[in-house]
DNA sequence: AAACTCATAATGTCCATGACAAATAGCGGG
DNA sequence: CCCGCTATTTGTCATGGACATTATGAGTTT
């Protein structure tokens, strides 16, 4: 049950540094030794150090939030939480206990009957987006386990992605690139951007996660494109985040728009020449607003 | 252009600390240090260490290859590649200049191609292996850029996912559970697995990349799964592959068998319990002699 | 010659402590 | 209420050392 602190690091996503400076400076975590003086974390300080990241993405400090106990955490956890998980709908309750149920026809049956009622953009937008949210919070609340998690995204990996194949559009415009920053893992976003994007007409070129902020660099010049889409998960690090951004902006020819999107990027402060999205909803808005600049003074040249 | 230790770590996959023991034992890497002290790594250096983490897969030892020279590692590199590069066909040269010349459209086009000459299995178990190395081995030559190698494997996962769909069995046998372990984070291998795997009439659960041990055996558990595929690239350290597979045999029941693939399982020693398979040829026998020492078995109850 | 055993060396991971830059908060003036 | 400044908070890096684990290779047995 106790585990050793890289395993702390790989379940939680706080680097060793971080959980032996919490320990020194607010006594949490404080966890068993083995024979060898080696750190042994219980279940349930994993457990708080999950809560508690979640906490410092929403904004928290840590001298405020490390070392309360997991009660008080869930407590915060919850005011954080996006109110799309409150009004939890019928569809959503049916789905989870599919899910709980392993049963995979079920739930490939379920989502794919919500996509065609609602068609691919809605889809994407209100449903998964949604179901996202609430498949995630339940993993934190313990209710249901990882693999269960896994299971999801992986259906929904496969219905989305099938659906994209549909409606790509290889001459459509504006021309974006789509990826994660290095670090985030997530990359469900990125297909639902990506369904969204191909029915406003855009051409996506999905670059998978993590990719250097050079290499994007790199890409953008070549492919000759005119977007570059990112996605930031809640779990991801604010400051990373920034970081990739502020970089990303620097070094991109100022022409080429920055989108970013995803639950993550709530918590981000504005910045010079990055629009931020905190709902897909905003996708077709920017879409046409792009096509208003950009088509006169391309036809122009 | 010179990177701090952080970088180097998510660049290279060599831990922080690892590379300053290096340093202190073998005297490389010797980074610059900027104003504070901090280590600087040059380009150079991370390539090396790249190299060097190679090598160390393929078996050497850091006391013997730490520290040579550029030239060096890339000699010895040779050595270790798969012999699948050397008989580079005519087909991977046109797809390694589509791929260079970021044309999407002919990309898929060429792919899609050879899917429909060969089928599915022969695809997945032929061509995109092969690809898969050729690609990995002119990343590492630093011919090709990050952001290609990803735009390859996008593409080559859309193209197998969907022909994945339209061969899923969800009542074949055996049932397989297919994922990775945690840190593992390539699952192309994974997809042309379920490819070959689909096409033998096995029923595949894929659950994505990194599931831990203790995940697989509740899904096993729960979901009356028959075999548990993993699949470890050459970039996975032997070690952790080893260690996660002697923990999920302990755990798991001995009647659930445990398929090992992908590059990575080359250099494992054998074990108890555990089915290596360095090639996907080697799925379909297995899946047949699982069938014929099971069903007879399960007839009888 | 192959297989086995065991001491020795090689190697990765962890620990403790301290330094320091960057980010943030809180304060006071415009 | 916004802006700029200082003090504090916080994460990351450094050093040096301990130790368990794994591989190596010599020596012994089959």
């Amino acid at each position: 049950m106790p585990v050793p602190i890289s395993a702390l690091e790989r379940e939680t996503g706080i680097s060793k540094e971080v959980a032996r400076k919490w320990e020194i400076r607010y006594g949490f975590p404080c966890p068993e030794r083995d024979e060898n003086g080696d750190r042994l974390y219980s279940a349930k300080q994993v457990l708080s150090l999950r809560l508690i990241r979640r906490l410092l993405g929403a904004g928290m400090r840590p001298g405020k939030v490390v070392g309360l106990d997991l009660a008080t955490l869930e407590q915060l956890a919850q005011n954080v939480t996006p109110d799309m998980v409150a009004k939890s709908s019928n569809f959503s309750t049916r789905l989870l206990e599919t899910l709980a149920r392993h049963d995979l026809r079920q739930l490939e049956y379920l989502l794919r009957g919500q996509l065609h009622r609602q068609g691919l953009s809605l889809f994407a937008r209100e449903t998964v987006a949604r179901l996202n949210v609430i498949v995630g919070e339940a993993w934190l609340r313990g209710e249901i386990r990882v693999f269960e998690e896994h299971l999801y995204s992986e259906v929904v990996r496969g219905i989305l992605q099938e659906a994209v194949r549909t409606v790509t559009e290889t001459s459509g415009a504006p021309r974006v690139v789509l990826s994660t920053a290095p670090g985030e893992l997530h990359t469900l976003g990125l297909l639902m951007a990506n369904a969204v994007l191909s029915l406003e007409g855009a051409c996506c070129i999905g670059l998978g996660a993590q990719t250097p902020s050079i290499e994007i660099v790199t890409a953008v010049k070549v492919c000759a494109v005119d977007v570059v889409g990112l996605s930031f998960s809640i779990a991801h690090p604010a400051r990373e985040s920034a970081q990739y951004l502020r970089d990303l902006r620097s070094r991109l020819d100022p022409a080429v728009d920055i989108w970013a999107g995803g639950l993550g990027v709530a918590r981000l402060r504005r910045m010079e020449g990055v629009r931020f999205m905190s709902t897909l909803e905003e996708i077709g808005p920017a879409v046409q607003t792009w096509l208003k600049r950009e088509i006169p003074s391309r036809a122009r040249t």
